[in-house]
DNA sequence: CAACCAGTGGCAAGGGGTTGCCATCGGTTG
DNA sequence: CAACCGATGGCAACCCCTTGCCACTGGTTG
């Protein structure tokens, strides 16, 4: 079962074994006719080079472990997406891990990834600042959906997207919202409050926040209700699995979308254009912030120097209108 | 960066190198005084095992690899979350390959990770069998989605669920579907259709076959026309994507689903309860799926001998009724 | 007290590949 | 023809960890 050696490819061809291996690793080191003979012996033999025993004496892995919170939200799918091919492309393996929103999965997974890979892409972390500080002292490490001063991240451009929401809200008159926060450790949660926040003020709007609520359809009912309570017209979801669980529970009580309140959601996933009515949401080019993100690790863990600042690139978000939103009530 | 060797554990803790390595891999082998300074020492290091250079002795990599057809269809999601538990489950690292539905990528990446992982997992495989007798004569491989014989796989059961598709639309008086089959080399797509076709003609419905399609919304325009020219009550398309694509496009032309045409997908995918009409599917535990193929990978893998014969399981699969299936107009 | 033994720890080889350095070889140059 | 040179291939050490085998220790047994 375990495939032939370059041991058995340097006797078949009667070389060393370094010449097998630097057949392989530096194709001008050894005479054309030597190097076609290895390879011809190697491909009969169905040699293949082992990433393993490489990286060992290498130190590169051509590996990039992927951390995602949760990967029962459909968003992180594009995310995924984009990662994988990224590293695909430049033949790179990709690890999956899954943190299930706890912190410490997170974190002793990546522990354990530690030894084996050149690097991580953590999807919406969960971890707190010291930790992820602390992770990429260990090897490199790219955020997405999430900023640290001194790391490299993608995301969407926040602040000009809730501006996005906002100002559409206001531009339909509504002048009360409230934000159905994300869970408590998510830096995109206490991000995106502020900018709604900050966007709302200037804008003369009212907004006030509830929460925190796990982003997912069956707490939509909770949210729903707590916002119902609040008195505003414009309902601003964490993200489109609450929102879609919100309407539904809106639905139930007789409230209509978007007569009686406006719903505006996140991340723009499949189902959102899909479900009644149609979602708005702030979407964005999901799979390019997973591509990025491989990108620019694959990038900082192939340049010797680890001088330059970190990049933190926000690509442009841009506002779905659907039928969630509509005129305030008069 | 790379971090601390046994070595350096070794030295601060002033034992050899096997000290160090049995205090790890065989605990009762060293006194206990021992073993716990070496732990303590390493701990305050940050010492971890390389579990590529573990590999490289043992042959186990702890690792499996899970390859799927078409990562941008939302159901492998499902496959990939269970597999990923599973996994973790076992301190194994998945691996994740997106073969972008091309067999010629799926084998390439297959080969280039035979080196390197225990097994795989395919999901829906598109590979050829021969093709796929070859790769496990040189890993184990367990089959999601997709039988052969001498293969393990996981399945959801097929031929019990396509039947229960035909049951309940004769049940509702249909007496012609069309099935808008899936790619040509998806093994699902041949057996839905023979399965549907054994339970059509049991039952005394006629049914006729369409396409291929490429399972994507996009192609749903093109199955819809074609089914409509057909003469077909009932369509039976080859995933929940393709049917949403379907329905749009019957919307499109006037069509009402279900009081002019039925729509039945499979997969039960998260977008099918929530689109207009909510769809009639085939779903099942598709995350035990991906947990089942996992769980008789790492069995298989631990197993000296590869004598018994392969394990083929098959999941219960359940038809979810919704609203785009009726009563046949009279 | 000798013989024996279980419990521990170290030595060194090995697994698959890479690479610095040296030796060889055929060919150039003067 | 001697001196020299670039091209090429081999030797052996190294990457990090595991493990078979041996050596030593202190205690038990007869």
């Amino acid at each position: 079962m375990p495939g032939p050696t370059i041991y058995d490819v340097a006797e078949a061809a009667g070389v060393a074994t370094s010449t097998v291996s630097r057949a392989f690793s530096h194709p001008g080191r050894v005479s054309t006719r030597t190097r076609e003979r290895v390879l011809a012996v190697a491909t009969e033999l169905g040699y293949r080079p082992s990433p393993h025993a490489r990286a060992l004496l290498s130190g590169r892995h051509h590996t990039v472990a992927m951390v995602v919170s949760d990967i029962t939200n459909p968003h992180y799918f594009e995310l995924i997406r984009g990662a994988e091919m990224r590293a695909k492309a430049s033949e790179y393996t990709l690890v999956l891990v899954n943190a299930e929103e706890s912190p410490r999965i997170e974190y002793d997974q990546i522990q354990r990834l530690v030894p084996a890979v050149d690097g991580f892409v953590l999807a919406a972390s969960r971890l707190p600042d010291e930790n992820l500080l602390q992770i990429s002292a260990q090897r490199p490490v790219v955020l997405m959906n999430r900023e640290l001063a001194g790391l490299p991240s993608v995301v969407l451009d926040h602040a000009q997207g809730c501006r996005q929401v906002v100002e559409h809200l206001a531009s339909l008159g509504h002048r009360r919202l409230v934000y159905l926060a994300g869970p408590r450790n998510s830096w995109m949660a206490g991000t995106r409050w502020t900018a709604l926040r900050s966007a709302a003020e200037e804008l003369g709007v009212e907004a006030t926040r509830i929460g925190p609520f796990t982003p997912r359809v069956s707490q939509g009912g909770a949210a729903a209700d707590g916002a119902l309570h609040s008195g505003a017209t414009a309902l601003v979801a964490h993200n489109d699995l609450l929102a879609i669980g919100v309407v539904q529970r809106l639905r139930q009580r007789s409230v209509r979308v978007p007569e009686d309140v406006s719903v505006v959601g996140f991340d723009d996933i499949f189902a959102s254009s899909l479900c009644t009515p149609t979602l708005t949401t702030l979407g964005g080019a999901h799979a390019e912030v997973g591509r990025s993100a491989v990108e620019v690790l694959l990038q900082i863990s192939n340049q010797p120097s680890r001088s330059e600042p970190a990049t933190q690139i926000a690509l442009p978000a841009e506002l779905v209108i659907r039928d969630s939103t509509g005129l305030v009530r008069r």
